[in-house]
DNA sequence: ATTATATACGACAAAATTTATCGTATATAA
DNA sequence: TTATATACGATAAATTTTGTCGTATATAAT
């Protein structure tokens, strides 16, 4: 449990591959050899990262990506984000349909948890973790 | 993605009931009713609670079990390793075994966000997200 | 002693989620 | 016009989580 998942890996991985390649675009080929992830996989993570402006994308022959201006500054709360949604340690945090609401007792606790930990990537950003 | 798993949820929702009910033993059965918790998934939580000592355990008719004096001082890192093993958002921070380590370029990303949530947890006690 | 009730624990099945693949469309530099 | 690259939806495979079943052990009450 707790676990990131491997689109985020991957996009970790990515990112980081860009910030060291500042001076080129590089393609998803590129990236998806050199570290052994599926090519489709890591598109279409690469492409929820460029329609956030985290990274920037050129279409066509010697296209690819790049990271943008904006990718040091962005937090780790906003790239979970961009990539699995809503970050919370459960579904009912965000969503509703819960059966058991009137006998819940642990709505306090969760909540707690849940902005303890937002509260941790919203102050964490890609480059402090890079460092 | 970083979810906790029921078998953490169904621990807390118990910890809470007996927190409430100190003056009894509760039996299983009182709480996976109460909250609509299969019996015996919520058993084997509580089993390996009781075996940590964060519960205390007694068979036999009137039996059941009650919350320890250890219950208040128990950090959330205690309590998600007793029920899930090592708190980690990926394997490879404590499994060996992975191909790419050499062109892994993401460990000191991974370390440092992990750091972040163990030293959160480790802060963090049941008493503390129950008020 | 016997019975009823409760915890203890391992093996396995079902369900849900994550991960990967496939097919097609669009943009653009050469 | 062609080759190369991103864009995106549908679906299949794999993994993990969740739940079930069967059996053993302890103990209070009769």
């Amino acid at each position: 449990m707790l676990k990131i998942t491997k689109k985020v890996e991957y996009a970790l991985i990515a990112v980081r591959h860009l910030q060291e390649n500042k001076d080129k675009l590089v393609p998803v080929a590129e990236i998806s050899s050199s570290y052994g992830i599926p090519r489709e996989v890591l598109a279409k993570t690469l492409q929820k990262l460029a329609s956030s402006n985290v990274i920037e994308s050129y279409k066509g022959p010697a296209g690819g990506y790049k990271a943008s201006d904006k990718i040091e500054k962005t937090t780790l709360n906003d790239f979970f984000e961009i990539l699995e949604g809503p970050t919370a340690i459960m579904d009912c945090y965000f969503e509703s349909g819960c059966d058991h609401l009137s006998s819940c007792n642990i709505r306090t606790p969760i909540n707690k948890i849940n902005d303890s930990i937002r509260n941790l990537f919203d102050n964490l950003t890609l480059a402090d973790i890079s460092q």
